[in-house]
DNA sequence: TGAATAATAGACCAGTCTATATATTTTATG
DNA sequence: CATAAAATATATAGACTGGTCTATTATTCA
């Protein structure tokens, strides 16, 4: 179970940040323990002590935080703007932020994690699983503020976090924000369908 | 320069054969060259003979590899079906038979790269960055039959081949081939907007 | 304050990593 | 056949890996 005092809590959530900013940048099996240990400035005995199933539980938890603060952004996006079109600015507007300020090398974590240790670790495979759901999920209501029935929704809410995951890929290997912003049109597109579908 | 003899060819397409295999199991840094060599059955002067770069090398030749079969699906799609809906569906299928023949294991080597070493090895990202550029190029050439214009095409290449990139990632987290499923629902809804655009 | 628990600290371990080195074998060709 | 180049074969090296272990320190709470 969790540590609940507050100066653990601070070194677990220090080993965590570190963990997932360094699998954005080398991926899950190319950051290794003792970076995490040198960026976080944590003993490597409270490592294990915090996450005492060693690697696989603070990657667990370093998807985890991903997923939420991704979350975070989409829901910060579908709740502030005005229209389905400003929904989408909002976020790409976002993810263009990270990209840039972190030379391109920042903003897939979670798919990252799900490449590199999504065929032979089952736990890490799933909490991957569970952040796209909840993502998805986040869209799919989203959409259904405008009508859209769960059934119509899903598929398109799927493909459109897919191509924002794809972008920031070829975002990435491109060092250039171009696929992020193709991506940007095409989910204004997709959102206009939908809508269309959903007034039909 | 390559070497030209037949069976130290054999040797070096074994070698990027199985380099190409474990990446998509374990992500760049997650495959050692042990493991390459244990699958291939090379010996590890070899190795080092036909790629004196290293791994690195071994890691470019495995991503043009798959750029090649990836151009090669997309080839083929586009030029022996009939519709739009139907390279769609061509395609999905391909990627549908090699995740399912694989567990959800095969499908992904460029963008594993990409999120793996696209951060600190410069000649793998733009490896992977060309071969994203070949496939969208592949796209655009289609898009081009029916007479959409390069610049229109374009960002809808790009997000096609994000789309696509996307969920077999996110279909491998599932274990599930849903996610591409939805994904082949929406290349056929920009397939269908495309179309009517170039109409107009 | 004292006891129990939480957390830290860092040495140690066996195995794996990529690459080097060098001797040997194989291949190609005149 | 002889020679040069290609390719093979395997031992070696230092660095790094994730995890274990145990002593020590810090924190919490009655």
């Amino acid at each position: 179970m969790a540590s609940s005092y507050p100066k653990g809590l601070a070194t677990r959530q220090r080993l965590i940040d570190s963990m997932l900013a360094l699998i954005q940048l080398h991926g899950y099996h190319g950051t290794g323990l003792n970076t995490v240990l040198a960026r976080s400035g944590a003993p490597k005995g409270s490592l294990y002590f915090h996450f005492p199933e060693g690697k696989t539980e603070l990657g667990i938890a370093a998807v985890g935080l991903a997923g939420d603060q991704f979350a975070e952004l989409i829901g910060s996006a579908t709740t502030t703007a005005s229209s389905p079109n400003a929904v989408v600015d909002a976020l790409v507007a976002e993810l263009k932020g990270i990209l840039e300020a972190s030379d391109y090398q920042a903003g897939c974590p979670v798919s990252s994690v799900a490449l590199d240790a999504g065929s032979g670790n089952e736990p890490l495979r799933e909490a991957c699983g569970q952040v796209y759901d909840a993502w998805v999920s986040a869209v799919v209501s989203y959409l259904a503020t405008f009508g859209l029935e769960k059934e119509q929704a899903q598929p398109v809410a799927t493909s459109m976090i897919c191509l924002v995951e794809g972008s920031l890929i070829l975002s990435r290997a491109h060092k250039s924000t171009q696929p992020l912003d193709a991506a940007a049109g095409t989910l204004k597109m997709l959102m206009k369908a939908v809508h269309s579908e959903a007034s039909a």
